[in-house]
Parts: C-alpha cells; structure tokens; sequence
DNA sequence: ATAGGCGCCTGCTGGC
DNA sequence: TGCCAGCAGGCGCCTA
C-alpha cells in the first residue's frame, strides 16, 4: 500500500516521537518478511540514540548513533505495513513482526505487516546506505529530478508510461495510485509509450506527479484498507481521488464514464475522453 | 538488455 | 448463509 506520501506521512508522525531517544529492547516474530530482519539485529540497535528520521523513495531511513560507523535502521512497507508508536500496555495486533521498545519502557516502536510483502534491515557501515539504494536500483525523487533529466529518462523506455510510473529505477516513490492520478492530471494516457510523448507532455507529467504527491502528502496519504501514519490516524486523500478506484464513475474533468483496463499486471484508471487514446 | 508475467502472503468482497 | 475465485497500495525473479 504506502506509497511516498503514506511513507512521508509515517517519517513525519515518527520523527518527533522517536527522535533523540533509544531502543531498550527488542523482539521480533519468526515469520519471515520478504525484506528479512536478522534476530543478530536485536542486540545491535539497543542504547544508540536516534539521530535523524528521513525517507528515500518508499523506504523509511532511521539513522542510529554509533562512533562514527553509520548505522541505518530501515523499513519498506510493502503493501500492507503499519509502522507505529504505541503503548507498550498494549497487546500486539495479528501479524505484529517486530517490536522495539523506547526508553522509558512504556512505549513501542511497532512493525505490522499482514502480506509481510515489506520488512527491515539493518545496514552498519558499510556497504553505505548509498550503496544499499544503488544496489536497489533506486532512482531519483520525484521533486529532485530535473525537467531534463525527466524527460531523458522517459524518452529512454518503450514501455507504456504506466509501467514506466511504477518503475522505482526511473523515479522513486510512484505506485499505483499516484501514477493514475498523475496521469490523470496531465491528460496523459497511461497505455501511451513512454518514449513516444513530447517534451511539453513529459514536463506536465513530471509537474503533475510533484503536485499530486504533495497534496497527498497534506492529506496524510490515502487510507484505503489497512494505511495509517506512524501516530495511528489515517489519511484523507482517498477523499480527494480524481481517477483511482473511481471506474464506471463519470471524470471529475468532463463527465465521461472513467474506464478500467489492466497494464504491467496492475489495474489502471483513466478517462477515455480527456486522456485520449494512446497514438491519437 | 529490456519488458512482461508470476509468485510471494493474508484478508476482504462479490458472485454464485 | 456459505464458499471460493478474484483482487488489493509492491517488488524481485524468471523467461522470452
């Protein structure tokens, strides 16, 4: 689920939460997360303050205070993890994996994942975390990228801009949502080859993108099923969709009934009408 | 090398 | 009412 915003919405819910505190215990599941956490883990993290809380991409970066030698705790999401502080009183949701306790002792870092599509990793020195994202493919921000660089990089793929949205090597962060609204707010159909469009198209994508995710952002996110932020609230952008989920339904822009297709195996929603046909 | 498809998981929904 | 297929916000691996 979490795209950039819902990971954003959680950095920022946890940051004052956690920061300049420390894990004095920690206990994970046996269940294994398709981004595995290592038990050895549990020793390594205790009584080192947390310096910074930050995102890269949909990847949640906890920085842990250790001589000089970095130390990044990291989370992903996958499609249905929730990454919370709660009272240590409580009792663990289902499909809790890992749970970190604060100094102090009444509160608790959480990690729950019912799909345990996402997961945590511990990287100490090196490889740097630079390196961890190089090796992930990670492409750049979407509010970092340059009109040029934007532009370059889409003229560079035959695929359709769909899939070229949800690539995080072209651009970190897009999932399936934001892409169709995205696309949605640029008039750009997302059967359309990625190569194939113009400059000006491309620049109205990339500020698009930009646009939608920062609203979205505001929101706090989409809460759709199971997202919410690090403080336990959920988001209201659901409110807010333009195209997502809204098939048979008439565009918001011009009334036309929003169509259904399926593309890079994942459900796509646009307006025939106002972004055209692919090639037309 | 690139692009598409499948599998990984659990839970919920809609159709029969 | 109950069952089951299909689908869900992601991503890595495999194949063509």
């Amino acid at each position: 689920m979490p795209e950039l915003p819902e990971v954003e919405t959680i950095v920022r819910d946890l940051r004052p939460l956690l920061r300049g505190r420390s894990f004095i215990a920690v206990q994970s599941s046996r269940k294994r997360l398709r981004s595995a956490w290592d038990r050895r883990w549990n020793e390594a993290v205790l009584h080192r303050q947390i310096v910074r809380l930050g995102r890269r991409g949909k990847w949640i970066v906890i920085d842990l205070a250790n001589d000089g030698t970095p130390m990044h705790l990291l989370f992903h999401m996958g499609m249905s993890g929730q990454l919370r502080v709660m009272s240590s009183n409580e009792s663990p949701a289902r499909h809790t994996h890992l749970m970190f306790t604060l100094d102090g002792g009444s509160q608790q870092l959480r990690l729950r994942d019912p799909r345990r599509f996402g997961g945590a990793a511990l990287l100490v020195g090196e490889p740097s975390l630079a390196d961890f994202f190089r090796q992930k493919k990670l492409g750049p921000e979407p509010a970092r990228i340059s009109p040029k660089e934007w532009a370059n990089r889409l003229s560079q793929t035959e695929r359709c801009l769909k899939a070229a949205l949800l690539d995080q090597s072209l651009v970190a962060g897009v999932g399936n949502i934001y892409a169709d609204e995205s696309l949605w707010e640029a008039s750009l159909h997302p059967a359309q080859r990625a190569c194939d469009i113009t400059p000006n198209q491309a620049e109205s994508l990339r500020k698009a993108i930009v646009k939608v995710l920062n609203r979205a952002i505001e929101a706090h996110g989409s809460s759709i099923r199971d997202y919410v932020g690090g403080n336990g609230e959920q988001g209201s952008y659901q409110q807010e969709f333009r195209i997502y989920g809204r098939d048979g339904q008439p565009c918001r822009r011009c009334g036309t009934t929003v169509a259904l297709v399926r593309l890079a195996g994942r459900s796509s929603h646009y307006c025939p009408q106002c972004q055209g046909e692919p090639g037309a």
